[in-house]
DNA sequence: CGTTTAGTTGACCGTGCTCAAGGGGCGTGG
DNA sequence: CCACGCCCCTTGAGCACGGTCAACTAAACG
């Protein structure tokens, strides 16, 4: 018995804008019409795009995570963010020549592929829609930021406790968090990678933190006990994902 | 006898914008017109902007250096990047409510202040110009991504010989670079604080790559002795500065 | 001339890495 | 149905990279 408002597909997408700027409900509607026509589906562990390529096309995350990563030529490797649904992978890249990092799928994903022509058309037709997508482009810029200084400055233990606590405030407003419980679909090595640490040294802070009670995180879901207590000892502030409504 | 184009005071700000797109003579000193409106002054170890401020104006950097820096309670701080002259400070941060860093001097600075609406003016006014400043955020973003690489994945004599060759390549194109050396007026504390290191560690660092003959770095002014070593040892890659021209 | 700030060095220690091995779940093929 | 391989998680042991603490020097500054 659900009542879908406009989106369909595209309802995560909408909500995720809308946690920018207030979209009219045409501008939701022609976003969505825009979005359906080329959806397109990936298993996990593919790279839907890669360093260097030309970025001529935009893509909007229906289902499914992924991450930005770099790679050093030894192979060692840096996932930057998570791309979790409702995200835009690299809405207006293209005034860049060449993507300077890849994404790849962590799950199966659905997402939609637009084309730079019909994005600009799209951007133009609504102001508000236009500021959405900028909004989230430079909310990702905060969140690097935040990234920098969690890598450069946190111990491991908070370190990985931040990047808990900002996974679940990224979900929540897509709907995607069941109370304090969430899939989690991202192995050990991927949050290693997050986090500038060694699995192995991974694997032991995450059992820290079990052991203090903080979370429990068993196949592929995660459940964070207490959340005062997990953002305190990572010093958590959510400020920096630039949500308006949480702000001040 | 030197030969100045259009730009005057301004014109480190063209060259930099117009790493990213060509800009007409025109776009060129309607820009010098705004900037020249109103240039400040501030001495070093000032904060031009603190977390939580409302984004409400523009800073384009004239002269001298700036780093962008988050801390945390307990006085940990991260310079997340380095701004340097011909860099704006926060061109289109105001389609955000509030600042989610600092940025502060590191040397006595001159630069430009210009408020959202000339701003919006201006940008109405040409395309190119307003590509070049979103270029340059997206730019900013990209160098963000690699930072978290380099904290992340490097160690740390790579980490500091990447940071030294960035600084370099971005210091060239808007002539700061006189041969192989170039003005370096920052102490070995932001240093650490930008490379996620100790003090203590980062100046043995520094020694180590002075052992090497790889570089000279005294009296605020860094010397690299042979680029291309210092460039192997960082795994340093060019293209994530995005400028169009140096890449493939 | 005292005080502050930046750079340097030594000694010690701890966080987090490496190497190595083993266990559990799951899909595939014999 | 079981064997096998693969992926992911886990654990132990040892070590190194980089942090902390402390002291000293030199230059800058009022």
């Amino acid at each position: 018995m659900h009542m879908r408002s406009e989106g369909g597909q595209s309802d995560t997408v909408i909500r995720r804008l809308r946690s920018f700027r207030p979209l009219s409900a045409a501008a939701a509607s022609a976003l969505d019409k825009v979005v359906r026509e080329r959806i397109l589906r990936v298993g996990a562990g593919h790279d839907l795009v890669s360093e260097g390529d030309p970025s001529d096309r935009i893509r909007i995350v229906l289902s499914g995570w992924l991450a930005r990563y770099k790679t050093l030529e030894d192979g060692r490797r840096q996932i930057v963010n998570f791309v979790l649904p409702g995200d835009s992978c690299d809405a207006y890249v293209y005034l860049l020549a060449r993507m300077d990092h890849s994404i790849s799928s962590l799950t199966p994903v659905t997402y939609s592929e637009i084309r730079r022509e019909q994005f600009d058309e799209l951007i133009a037709s609504d102001r508000m829609l236009a500021d959405a997508f900028w909004c989230e482009t430079l909310a990702n810029a905060s969140i690097q930021r935040e990234w920098v200084l969690n890598i450069g400055r946190r111990v491991a233990l908070e370190r990985v406790a931040h990047l808990l606590c900002e996974i679940c405030e990224r979900l929540r407003p897509v709907g995607l968090m069941d109370g304090n419980s969430c899939a989690f679909p991202v192995t050990q090595m991927d949050l290693a990678d997050a986090t500038g640490l060694s699995v192995v040294h991974l694997n032991r802070t995450l059992q820290e933190l079990r052991a203090g009670d903080l979370i429990v995180l068993r196949e592929r879901t995660l459940t964070i006990n207490d959340l005062d207590a997990l953002k305190n000892l990572a010093l958590f502030n959510a400020n920096y994902l630039q949500y308006p409504q949480a702000i001040g």
